[in-house]
DNA sequence: CGCCCCATGTAAGACGTTACATGATTGA
DNA sequence: TCAATCATGTAACGTCTTACATGGGGCG
């Protein structure tokens, strides 16, 4: 398959498009009105990253002239689009994830329930779970060895990185509480219809 | 003066720089070794950095022979090069950087009691807290916003988010509780050192 | 008519990643 | 002597940023 590696704003673009097919243009506004501002919205970025999305067969366009609007390009995720989707989504939790910043693993959790089913929520979260488990330990025991040579503000900006982690460890409990609250009721349909 | 922009990187070095001088090799293992774990430590990153500082005239590097070892070139700040690690952290926090991640933000925080005095550390705190507080019944808006039309992780995600800038903003003001209590003082004399 | 919004795209440049290259010194 | 570690660097490549370009349609 699509042995290339896909930029994480390529993923976000999987993921919206796997919830509804849109243009670029779509895409763009997202980025630039929701919460997702922190991904780029400027044009160089996104039209390039959809060609490519587009070349490796994992996003379709079809051009629409309707309304007589300029030409508008609509996305849809092919069979092999949501599969990378579903992939990258089902991949464990890594402590490099964690260290370089849990926004990745953030996007991919954001997708998961629409895109793989809640069993991969829950599993996400689990995964997330475990390594900060692993993780915060190493952390306190910098903040340890790190009390005596740092300057306050050195050892405060620690302290928020750590807060943050132990915050977010929280979270996954109860998200992980809420999931098990709901019974499996609205249960997505997993498998890939044919087309 | 360097009207080039410097790379998050770039001031990364120059606040490391500041504390002490080193050398490229000296710097990677800083990155790979400590909490600093989120910047590359790679060779094809630093090294380039590295010189595109010097050239700038931000640092200064001067060839070491001693030991017989390799020929290793250690780095100093400038007096310019400290300017603009100054002007760097004493830049008010804006809404861009609290929304691209606030990595940044508490990389400077981290860097701005040694390099720019204590004062610059409140700054930075205040500046903070003030666009924290600006922000977050932004986002509480838009959670109330998109609960319905979210799926489930979806609206995990933005609450995840938006405790995590809570919890922040519970981390400002107990930094700056921190600073009131200690006793005013340009430089921070550990209470164990003499003076 | 002029201006702004929709909608798509390209071009130049900067930066980081990965992989490779070089060479000296220390220790098994 | 051979491997590992110290120490510095380059080259190819991909991606993002910024800025510019194009063109239709609605509106005052």
């Amino acid at each position: 398959m699509s042995g290339q590696a896909i930029s994480k704003l390529g993923y976000a673009l999987l993921g919206l498009l796997q919830a509804r097919p849109a243009s670029g243009y779509d895409l763009r506004k997202i980025f630039s009105t929701t919460a997702m501002t922190s991904y780029s919205d400027s044009p160089g970025a996104i039209y390039p990253a959809l060609r490519r999305l587009r070349q490796q067969g994992l996003i379709r366009g079809s051009i629409e002239h309707g309304a007589g609007l300029r030409r508008r390009q609509v996305f849809t995720l092919t069979t092999e689009g949501a599969a990378e989707l579903k992939s990258w989504i089902t991949r464990p939790v890594t402590r490099a994830e964690v260290i370089r910043g849990v926004d990745e693993v953030m996007l991919r959790f954001a997708f998961s329930e629409q895109a793989a089913g809640r069993e991969a929520s829950v599993g996400l979260l689990k995964s997330l779970k475990a390594e900060l488990t692993l993780y915060l330990p190493n952390l306190h025991q910098q903040r340890a060895d790190g009390k005596a040579t740092m300057p306050t503000s050195g050892s405060l900006a620690l302290e928020s990185g750590i807060r943050g982690y132990e915050t977010l460890l929280q979270w996954t409990k109860d998200a992980l509480a809420t999931f098990a609250r709901q019974p499996y009721a609205s249960r997505q349909k997993k498998k890939g219809a044919k087309s």
